[in-house]
DNA sequence: TAGTGGTCTAGACCACGTG
DNA sequence: ACGTGGTCTAGACCACTAC
């Protein structure tokens, strides 16, 4: 008796699979409604419900008189929705990156699980310091699959004023959905504390971030202390009008 | 040249206030659609829209074959909206209060600021301990406007199996549709570590979380002082598909 | 069976951006 | 002027719930 699944969800299943297949690419414009709803056969109202559900799920984006868009992880994209700290007077800003270290290792238990890839799969292991306003505040510790990103190598850092997502999607055509972040508080440890510039023994917040592509596919995985005296992580609950 | 707002907008609008006047109360059945864009002069389409904006904003609850509900703040609602924190697992659990203390006095600039009102204004000040799987986890310091809890007393929490949002709904008729979490790391202090059962200088999340209904008005302040030795705040972003 | 919300259609008109 | 997305309408039919 399974259900028949309503037609605008085979539509925004197309869609979605057309995106992944790179059919459209970050930016660009994708096909009109009417010739969305001709391709499908089916109404515009039809190919309006679907678009609408990819663009609540930041997958798309319409602009009216324009067209609509597959969303490019431009700064002011992560800034607003991937990116959750901010300072004292609930001012956002996105940090500058700073490469501490970059090797291949393979990948512990957790990180295993997490990705979704076998124990001991090959990942490539990304230390990075990131600073907000000159002042070193997040230290990351990034795990990605050798599999996806097998091309990535220190250079493509050095060049670099974008986020490490929007490099993601520009190099390896991978567009980052959705994550999930699991926080806790810790200690600093002697290493950490020199690093984020703060008195040894400091509370931190520390970050377990999963990043999802299309199809809930992990992509990567990070832990992330941040030095939480200037700052604070905003999360917003409910959305009420 | 002030952009007309769309119909759907209006309809919304007039729906919002209905449910603040408390034409309909939580747990309620709404008026059916064609009812509403009869009365609205609208067509059912228009009435869905202003519908569906509400529902995606956890206001009012479609259920098929039944009718559109007022949402209720029960356990459940509150477990999958409003409340955060995991275990190891994953998994979420809605903690039980023990009432710790509580009393009138004046809000400090702070809470004033948070909640809307004038520095000094009388406030309720409370203090509750919260337990999960029976182990002390979360110590709340909320402070809400007398003016808008006049008749909040002790034995409210004595008799209660529900939340503290559930008994703003059922005993104030407010209903919170939106909260603001800003979480940083902290050390526990000498009281906090006995209320908890942690170490002193054990590392805690620190949240401090301000309480909105409809029309953005704030209702509680709290202060909020987890143990996440044990436990994780989760939060979620993008919500892909 | 009657009433509810859910889906789908077809078409008109509006608001906006581009050439 | 044209094409885009945005709003609004009217009506048909489906799926589910209650009685």
């Amino acid at each position: 008796m399974a259900a028949r699944p309503p037609l605008y969800r085979h539509v925004k299943q197309q869609i979605t699979d057309a995106l992944r297949s790179g059919k459209w690419k970050h930016g660009q414009k994708i096909a009109s409604e009417p010739q969305l709803a001709e391709r499908f056969g089916v109404s515009i109202g039809t190919v309006r419900k679907a678009v609408g559900e990819l663009e609540a799920e930041n997958i798309l984006v319409r602009e009216q008189g324009r067209g609509t868009f597959v969303v490019s992880h431009t700064r002011d994209y992560m800034l607003n929705v991937f990116f959750r700290v901010v300072d004292s007077d609930g001012h956002k800003e996105l940090p500058t990156m700073s490469l501490l270290s970059m090797k291949r290792g393979r990948a512990d238990g957790t990180t295993a699980a997490l990705l979704h890839i076998a124990p001991r799969a090959p990942v490539i292991d990304i230390e990075a310091l990131l600073s907000l306003k000159g002042r070193p505040t997040i230290l990351d510790r990034i795990r990605l699959p050798v599999s996806l990103f097998a091309e990535l190598g220190e250079h493509l850092f050095k060049r670099r004023d974008g986020t490490l997502y929007g490099l993601f999607q520009e190099r390896f055509g991978i567009t980052i959905v959705r994550v999930e972040e699991n926080i806790t508080a810790v200690i600093a440890g002697e290493r950490d504390s020199r690093l984020l510039g703060v008195a040894n023994g400091s509370p931190l917040l520390r970050i377990r971030r999963v990043g999802y592509t299309y199809k809930n596919v992990p992509v990567d995985a990070r832990v992330r202390l941040v030095d939480s005296s200037k700052h604070g992580y905003l999360s917003v609950l409910g959305s009420g009008s």
